[in-house]
DNA sequence: AAGAGAAATTTTCAAATGCAACAATTGCCT
DNA sequence: AGGCAATTGTTGCATTTGAAAATTTCTCTT
């Protein structure tokens, strides 16, 4: 018998908005939200990305992540510029307020993460990070299918 | 070395967002979002709950829901009446409309989360629900640290 | 080298969201 | 019983979001 609440989705996603809810608070008096310190994060760990790279990186919605880059740089965390060789793309940076800041909250990150986790040997949760990776990869494979279901329902409906 | 990529959270966020999506998509023929498929799978599993009860159990934030719910009674998804003895609170069913439809997708979410786990041993992904379980009720005993830190910037900032 | 088309980002606009104020009902205390 | 506080849900309002259109720059073809 399937029940939501057993549901691997449903248990993600409540974990996920979960965390993120607390860690948005913790953060909140620094002044920036939790998209801005994914923004961050990301490039602490990977500098110099344009503007579709961090969208991937961050699963944040492009013109979403457009606007919320530009309130960055407006409050000085990220810079952000055109290349010289090619005009359509953007380099997006850490600024240097950003960096002090982001090296601020990464422990406050680390600890949160710690003390989730903390009853678990280490050794599950290194085995749940990889599957979490991996799974992460096969949902890949769901694209087809989902439109080929949204076509065979498309035909049904002309017909009937 | 702190990698936002290898965090714990990054991880979950990322598939937990991946997966709504792609399951958005797929669903999206039958007319109904993510949302409300959330809401008529819980109802399925248990029956006339109050509106703070759903909330709980689908993390959606209560006025979002009350909205939702609106909506999907209008619909004819749902039912929403007040209780007779006690005015302040209603209940919630599934109406006939809705439970042949969420009886339609529930295959549909079990296929999805099938082939998201298939690369692994149940026992694995088994173990991984628990593990997700667990967190959650984990993460409370960050709330109290949460508001200290928030009381201690307060203090500072008030005294800099 | 001009023009069509593709790629990357930004902007626009309507819909969705969350917070705070509000409304309605109940429970409690004296 | 009467009134005050707590509970529960809804609504108003400002913000955020995502999809689609628009913009800018580049690439390829002829």
């Amino acid at each position: 018998m399937y029940r939501l609440t057993n549901s691997f989705p449903y248990l993600l996603n409540r974990v996920g908005v979960q965390m993120g809810e607390l860690f948005s608070r913790r953060i909140a008096g620094y002044g920036v939200t939790l998209p801005m310190y994914r923004v961050m994060a990301a490039l602490w760990e990977t500098a110099d990305q344009r503007l579709g790279d961090l969208a991937a990186m961050t699963t944040i919605e492009i013109s979403t992540l457009s606007r919320l880059v530009g309130e960055m740089k407006r409050r000085g965390l990220v810079t952000r510029a055109r290349l010289k060789d090619n005009g359509r793309t953007v380099a997006i940076n850490l600024a240097p307020k950003g960096r002090t800041l982001v090296e601020e909250l990464i422990p406050i990150a680390i600890h949160f993460e710690e003390v989730a986790v903390r009853d678990f040997p280490s050794k599950n949760i290194s085995d749940l990070k990889t599957i979490l990776a991996e799974i992460y990869e096969s949902l890949k494979s769901l694209e087809p299918e989902i439109e080929e279901a949204n076509k065979a329902r498309k035909v049904a409906k002309s017909k009937g």
